[in-house]
RNA sequence: GGCGGGGUAGCCAAGUGGUAAGGCACGGCUCUGCAAAAGCUGCAUUCGUCGGUUCGAUUCCGACCCUCGCCUCCA
C-alpha cells in the first residue's frame, strides 16, 4: 500500500502521487494565520493536521516543501492598528512571535518557509495584472480591483471545483458590505482594494493607485512564487475550501501559469473544525480557548498536541477540559512504559521492531487514520507492560523497543517526558525512609513520604524498589 | 433555501456485508507495613428511527428524526 488520502477535488481518497518526476518532492501549502490577535486551539488543530502530513510525508521518505504563509495585512488588522495607534510591523510582529512561539510549544516542525504577505505585494501586483490582461480582472469606479466570476467562466475555466455552487440559491449578496457595490457581479471578490482613510498608512502604490491586496490573492502569489505554478499538496482548515481556496483556484488558474493539462493543485485536504459543547470554536461565538490558557490550566503543549491529533483530521471534534485530562493520562501511561524501558536499554543500540512500524504505517496510509495509528500504539504498550511484569524483556529488546518509538514519533511529534532526575539530597533521603521501613518505624517513613511530597516528589514503591516522580 | 458532514458503550472515538479497535472514566485483582503510584483485568448480543435488499447489515438502498458546518470574517 502506499500513501492514499482524500483529496476534495475529487471528494474521495486518492493514492498520493507526487507531480516530481522523480517522486521525491513534495511542495506543501497550508494556509496559515492572520495576525491580528492571539489563535485559538481551534486553529491550531489545522496547523498540528499539517505538521502531522508533514511528518508524515517525511517518514515516507519524501523531501518536503512546507511553506506557511503569514497574513500580515488585513481588515482586522488595520482596525486594530488604528486603534491602537501602532504600525502594522509592530502589531502583526507581537501576534506572529506569539504564534510561532506558539506552535513550537505544540512542537510542530517549523515551516520550510513563512512567507508574509506584505513581503510579496510586488507578486501579487503581477498576478492581477496577469488577470486584468486576460480580461478576467477589472477595475472598478472606486479604484479596486475585482475577478470577474463570469468572464472566467467564459474562458472555460470552472468556478466551484471545491464546493458545488448553485448561484441561484446561494444567498450570495444577502450580507455584501456598503464597501463592495462597486462589483459588477455580487459573487465578484476582490483582488485590490483602493485605499480608504480609515486605512491610515497602510497602503502600497499599483498600478490602480494606492491600496492593499484583497484577501485570497496573497495564497496565489506566495504559493506560486516558492512553489511553482502547479504544486503537489494544498491544505487548511474547512471553513477556507469556500470561498478562500475556491477563489484562490481561480485566481491562480485564470492567471494561466499552468502548463497545458496542469491544474494550480493536485491534492487538497481540509481538515474539520475542533467544536466546543457542540458548536465551532470561534471568536465571535467566544467558545475558545487559547494555547496560553491551557497553559495557564497547567496542561503542556504535548498533552493539548495528542488531543488535537487523537481525532481523525475529516471528522468535527468536540474538546472539553475533561478530555485533555484524559490525553493527559493517556499520555503518562505512554511515559511510563517508555521510561520503563530507558532504564532496562541503557545505551544498547537497536533496529526497530518492522512489524510494529508495518502496522502504524498501514494505519495512517489509510488516509491518515490516526485513531487507528494509536490503537497499534496503545496494544503495542500494553504488550510491553505484559512482558516488563514478566520480567520477560532483555536489554537488546527493550532497545529494539525504543528505537520503535522513536520512528513512530517522528511522526506523531510527541517527544519524551522531561525527566529531570531527583536531586541527590533527596535520594539521600529516600535511603532514610527505606532504612526506617526495614526497621519498621512507619513514623519515620511516613513523615519522610511527607516531606519528600511537599518537595513535590512522590514517591512510588515497586517491586525492585523505591523510585521517585515529580508530582 | 442550496451544498456538505455526523449520529457506535457514562464520555471521546475507529471500523467492517459475516457478527464491534483504541483512549478516558468506572469495577475487580496484583504489588504494599498502610497507602500512593504503576501494572494486569473486566466493561456495547449492539452501532439514531422505521422499512427494504441479502443466507446474513452497524456496514448497501429508501424514508424519517436529530445535530454540526459552509453559503459572511473565519483554521
Amino acid at each position: 500500500m502506499s500513501f492514499h488520502i482524500f483529496n476534495s477535488l475529487s471528494r474521495s481518497v486518492e493514492a498520493f502521487i507526487p507531480l516530481d518526476p522523480a517522486g521525491k518532492k513534495v511542495g506543501f501549502y497550508c494556509c496559515g494565520p492572520t495576525v491580528h490577535d492571539f489563535a485559538h486551539i481551534g486553529n491550531f488543530r489545522t496547523f498540528v493536521f499539517a505538521d502531522l502530513v508533514r511528518r508524515y510525508l517525511e517518514f515516507r521518505g519524501y523531501t518536503v516543501r512546507h511553506v506557511m504563509n503569514i497574513t500580515d495585512v488585513e481588515d482586522k488588522i488595520i482596525k486594530r492598528v488604528r486603534e491602537q495607534k501602532t504600525t502594522l510591523r509592530e502589531y502583526t510582529g507581537t501576534y506572529e512571535a506569539a504564534f510561532l512561539d506558539d506552535l513550537n510549544t505544540l512542537q510542530c516542525l517549523p515551516p520550510t518557509d513563512l512567507p508574509h504577505a506584505t513581503g510579496h505585494i510586488a507578486g501579487i501586483i503581477s498576478l492581477i495584472e496577469k488577470l486584468i490582461a486576460r480580461d478576467i480582472a477589472y477595475k472598478a469606479a472606486d479604484g479596486s480591483v475585482y475577478f470577474s466570476i463570469e468572464k472566467y467562466q467564459g474562458c472555460g475555466c470552472r468556478y466551484g471545483q471545491l464546493v458545488k455552487l448553485n448561484f441561484e440559491e446561494m444567498r450570495v449578496g444577502e450580507r455584501v458590505s456598503a464597501d463592495e457595490y462597486d462589483k459588477q457581479s455580487l459573487a465578484d471578490f476582490a483582488l485590490w482594494k483602493s485605499r480608504v482613510p480609515e486605512d491610515g498608512e497602510v497602503f502600497w502604490e499599483s498600478p490602480w493607485g494606492q491600496g492593499r491586496p484583497g484577501w485570497h490573492i496573497e495564497c496565489s502569489a506566495m504559493s506560486m512564487a516558492l512553489l511553482g505554478p502547479s504544486f503537489d499538496l494544498h491544505l487548511g482548515g474547512e471553513d477556507l475550501a469556500f470561498p478562500h481556496h475556491e477563489d484562490e483556484i481561480a485566481q491562480s488558474e485564470g492567471a494561466g501559469v499552468q502548463a497545458a493539462g496542469k491544474r494550480f493543485v493536485k491534492y487538497w485536504m481540509h481538515g474539520a473544525h475542533l467544536l466546543v459543547q457542540g458548536k465551532k470554536m470561534s471568536k465571535s461565538l467566544g467558545n475558545f480557548f487559547t494555547l496560553r490558557d491551557l497553559l495557564a490550566r497547567g496542561f503542556t503543549g504535548r498533552e493539548v498536541r495528542y488531543l488535537l491529533i487523537s481525532a481523525h483530521y475529516r471528522e468535527t471534534f468536540n474538546f472539553t477540559l475533561e478530555g485533555l485530562e484524559g490525553a493527559r493520562t493517556a499520555i503518562g501511561r505512554l511515559d511510563e512504559c517508555l521510561s520503563r524501558l530507558q532504564e532496562l536499554a541503557g545505551a544498547e543500540n537497536a533496529t526497530p521492531d518492522a512489524g510494529l512500524v508495518a502496522r502504524f504505517t498501514e494505519a495512517l496510509d489509510t488516509d491518515l487514520n490516526v485513531s487507528a495509528a494509536w490503537a497499534v500504539v496503545f496494544e503495542w504498550v500494553r504488550e510491553t507492560n505484559r512482558a516488563l511484569a514478566a520480567n520477560g524483556i532483555s536489554a537488546p529488546q527493550a532497545a529494539s523497543s525504543l528505537a520503535s518509538w522513536a520512528r513512530l514519533d517522528s511522526v506523531l511529534g510527541l517527544g519524551r517526558a522531561k525527566v529531570d532526575g531527583p536531586p541527590l539530597e533527596l535520594s539521600a533521603l529516600l535511603d532514610e525512609r527505606q532504612a526506617a521501613r526495614k526497621a519498621k518505624d512507619f513514623k519515620r517513613s511516613d513523615a519522610i513520604r511527607d516531606e519528600l511530597k511537599a518537595k513535590g516528589w512522590m514517591i512510588e514503591d515497586t517491586p525492585k524498589g523505591p523510585r521517585l516522580k515529580r508530582l
